[in-house]
DNA sequence: TTTGAATGCGAAATCGTTTTCGTTTTTAAT
DNA sequence: ATTAAAAACGAAAACGATTTCGCATTCAAA
């Protein structure tokens, strides 16, 4: 396998194909080179045959960075999230892409850790990398939203999504989480839960706010006695969390004999400490997880959820982006979308028949 | 909240800030400008700090799409995965991420959803986009590799990670997959078993094969017969998958008493089945996963299983890219570095004591 | 044959930075 | 006062594509 048996040109001294090489071997203008190859049609039927042949013999490619300085467009989009990790955020991912790359665009992800702090960062390395737009996920820990209006006021297309922002006038897809909230503490209820407990997440999100809010709602519509001393707070809502929760629930000595846990991790974190302490779910303890999380129905008992659409969310949002992101290059006005999506309950064996 | 009430340009008529601008409101020229701005040694201290302070004042931030053309870089690189969504891969999309925007790299995420052909448009994509750099892991159809051979022709820094091919002269990040699945097959004859199934990947991609053949290895070198009959195929590796070849296995009618499975969700799919069937774990049959997915301690009982550093590959990818980057940009040669990664056994409860 | 409109092509200006070379000015040395 | 060296600045040419004009042809109609 030696060098020499092969044809190549060094690196150094292979020079890229550019329109000016395509007309100085056709002998014709740069210009007549460029609007055959887009197909304008002051160029005759001849001449862009003969272009698009040199072009693909000496397979051309245009120059992105010429391209994006003069369109002042980079077919390139944004994206924020807390966590890739986080199994929602990793579909909702999936649908953008998907998405996306249907319509030629391209997906920087940036995730903030649940910091304020980076998500400003990644808010100003966005706009500095002039992406067409923007989609974002609020952080748990972000309470000032300066840099996100700081978007809009950059006149970038933005779209927010499950954690948002009410301060901030953009585009929004999101599901009723007050209302998933209720119905599943409702489910809870009519399956004869007379003290559910509530396992929520951090203070701040808007959506945990939701959630607490639908549980409490749901309880007082039917007769049940808020208790706050049932609920307990899941600061990053994961399997962890949920099993500190419940050691907490259970040392503080209370008696519920329902749960209904902000996401379907926190739920699992519960159900193995309620197992390893004897205790029975359903019959004992009944759990309503958050998500439908694609392995909530691999453990034991299986999780009953909320099933909550990330792919689809994910699409979504790229769709609207997209939508704004037009409307902006033909200098149209855009008015703000909130799109909100159906959650449906998913009945499985964490809860009585 | 009348609009009257703030001043604002309209956003049609607000002109971006060049370095124009800045020459202009100085009296300069732009050259001096930018040589200002970028620190030069023949630009006087003070006409540094007259052009900082007037760059902002008005919140100069350079034109990304001029630089990249200029510099021909664009301090971006790209990554094809086969799914977003499989937790291996989000946690090195999570290191690449971490370490990438550490040295002002941003990451722009695609996934072959384990497709030869999206694969190979998601390179030229990536090409066409001209990221500084593409890292990479194989999707398991992919057969010819002439799109990824295709990556080093055009002079794109190249690594690739997990799955890999042994065809194409790059950096590569990876664990012995063969020794791993070698020591975790050991680790069951160890406890005792006699008869121990296989549930196997795809037939192409190189580390199921590789962990077949460290499973295969290891009966041999214990004095145990390989029995082709106890191999099985997940096509995809997942909880579906483990799944139905557990129950495939049952009705064949095999008489085991371990279980090697090349991942944890295969692994758990297997369990469930099992303990529908009645069997015991690890009592009846032990099992053994791989990959030591975050949630495999939830499950009952607790997944041994082999850690894979999904976290630290992705990291130590985006530094051996970033090496290969700088080289190219100094115009020095590189030689591919090979790193393998540490595994080991967690040992949990669905193997005996 | 002349006029008008099509038709086909290209020169040149942009997009906003970067960088190479000069040119000018200042400073230090003789 | 003269000269050499150093310091500070700018003109202009890239980078590669797009697009607006204007200038030639060609062709059809009168």
């Amino acid at each position: 396998m030696s060098g020499k048996l092969y044809f190549s040109l060094s690196t150094q001294e292979m020079k890229e194909v550019t329109l000016k090489q395509i007309a100085e071997n056709l002998g014709i203008s740069v210009t007549t080179v460029s609007k055959a190859l887009k197909d304008y049609k002051d160029v005759s039927k001849e001449t862009k045959a003969l272009v698009r042949a040199e072009a693909k013999a000496l397979n051309y490619k245009p120059n992105v960075f010429a391209v994006n300085l003069r369109t002042k467009e980079s077919k390139t989009v944004g994206l924020i999230i807390p966590e890739v990790g986080q199994y929602f955020f990793s579909s909702v991912i999936n649908g953008i892409i998907n998405e996306a790359e249907k319509h030629g665009y391209l997906v920087i992800i940036l995730q903030s850790n649940e910091s304020e702090e980076l998500e400003r960062k990644q808010v100003d390395l966005l706009l500095s990398k002039r992406v067409d737009g923007i989609m974002m996920s609020m952080a748990n820990t972000t309470v000032a939203v300066d840099h996100i209006s700081g978007i809009k006021q950059a006149n970038t297309p933005l779209v927010m999504f499950d954690k948002i922002s009410k301060l901030i006038a953009c585009s929004k897809v999101v599901i009723n989480d007050r209302q998933a909230a209720y119905e599943a503490t409702k489910f809870l209820i009519d399956k004869g839960c007379k003290r559910i407990a509530h396992f929520r997440g951090a203070l701040l999100p808007q959506n945990s706010i939701d959630r607490f809010l639908g549980y409490k709602k749901a309880l007082e519509d039917h007769g049940l006695a808020f208790d706050p001393k049932l609920v307990y707070i899941c600061e990053k809502v994961d399997y962890d969390d949920g099993r500190a929760a419940a050691k907490k629930l259970l040392a503080d000595g209370h008696k519920i004999d329902g749960l209904f846990a902000i996401t379907d991790m926190a739920a699992t974190g519960a159900l193995t400490v309620f197992k390893e302490n004897g205790i029975r779910v359903p019959e004992d303890i009944a759990i309503m997880g958050f998500s439908n999380w694609f392995l909530s129905q691999a453990i034991t008992p299986a999780l009953s959820t909320v099933d909550q659409p990330g792919y689809i969310m994910g699409r979504k949002t790229f769709k609207i982006l997209r939508k704004e992101m037009k409307a902006k290059k033909q200098g149209l006005a855009f008015t703000p979308i909130t799109k909100t999506l159906e959650t449906k309950i998913i009945e499985r064996d964490s809860t009585p028949k």
